[in-house]
DNA sequence: CGACGAACTTGCACAACCTGCAAAACTTCA
DNA sequence: TGAAGTTTTGCAGGTTGTGCAAGTTCGTCG
């Protein structure tokens, strides 16, 4: 995946990942409102100007953990083999994701503080979005389907994404000592069956 | 509904109204980006920290009709017969809804904007998970089972969102000409049929 | 190697945003 | 009418986000 990087891409990934790392930090530790994009800058060590040459506000770097989980997704969905069963394809995919999410202690209290701050909410929710849009094109073009007309390719993206979201939630919450993938594969699979009344 | 308001609420109603309206159409006018909020102010004949009083920033009170929106579908399926099936309730309850959306001529080229905007789009998606959260524990209640643990009511509101989603961005990029309405009565019906491939 | 062109960083300036605070205007109720 | 409570408004001040131009670093070709 990574295919030879000249230094200077290899330092923007870098910048960028600091950055990141940083907002993350920092809202961690003092909450969002506790956090200016200066301080942001500062800890990772590239002026505040600089920090606006790869992100509009600091909500989208925040944020930007989950964006590039979508990425992942995505890019395991296309590696599935052409022939699976769309359903299958996404199910696996999703699995791979959950299990090979790091940074679990961090993970669980981002998404608490998300949650809790409108603005971040907000801009998670346009990351979902977005992935679904992606979905929505990968899947039209694997069934054959016409994602500018037919509901299918949408419907069907944004089932998963659904089933992320509330399984992610459900997790966030701590009421549930259930492992999240088995959460997932019981939530896609109710979802696959029409969602009966239990 | 209205019960009674007194002078003090309605004039408050008021102004909000008069907020929204002069966001929605400055914005449709000029594109997001040509609009302050002191010009949003302005048209609504207010002072610039007055409009602060009721929304922090354009964003929410360009998306407030849809916010609004779902304060009513929320009612409209809490009005609904309590023995009701649940799947009925929200199904009839969204009809009415889509069935009673006035400025339609307004509304379309509003969703079209807060697609294009990302900002928009993010408080946009932030009001469907409002809607959502709401809808859960509507749900719950009627279902007797525990939003905090059992992801079935969850999967339901989300499933319910979904379809006005999907049938929203579809009718939005006019791509087709069928009625609304029974645009989302197609995506409801393939839902709870566990999307079965076409 | 060396030097040129492209890309990235940075400071500066500026307009807009948003919030707290206190004074003024208005509504409610007795 | 007058007291109590609510809303509107101006002001002050910190934060945000972007355009621009100058400086710096990287890639490449002679």
């Amino acid at each position: 995946m990574t295919v030879e990087m000249g230094l200077r891409e290899r330092k923007k990934a870098a910048t960028r990942e600091a950055l990141i790392r940083a907002a993350v930090r920092l809202v961690l530790a003092r909450g969002v409102e506790g956090v200016t994009v200066e301080a942001i800058a500062d800890e990772a060590g590239v002026s505040p100007r600089t920090f606006h040459n790869y992100f509009p506000g600091k909500e989208e770097a925040i944020v930007g953990p989950m964006v590039d989980g979508v990425r992942e997704l995505i890019d395991a969905v296309r590696a599935r083999p052409a022939d699976e069963p769309v359903w299958e394809s996404l199910r696996h995919a999703v699995v791979e994701l959950l299990q090979s999410v790091g940074h679990l202690e961090e993970t669980i209290p981002l998404l608490r503080v998300i949650k809790d701050e409108p603005a971040l909410l907000a801009w998670h929710m346009r990351g979902f979005a977005e992935l679904q849009e992606e979905l929505c094109a990968t899947i039209a073009e694997r069934t054959g389907t016409d994602a500018k007309r037919d509901p299918y390719p949408r419907l069907m993206a944004g089932t998963v994404g659904l089933a992320i979201r509330v399984v992610l939630d459900l997790w966030t919450e701590g009421r549930t000592d259930t492992d999240i993938t088995e959460l997932f594969e019981d939530a896609f699979a109710r979802l696959r069956a029409g969602l009966p009344t239990p």
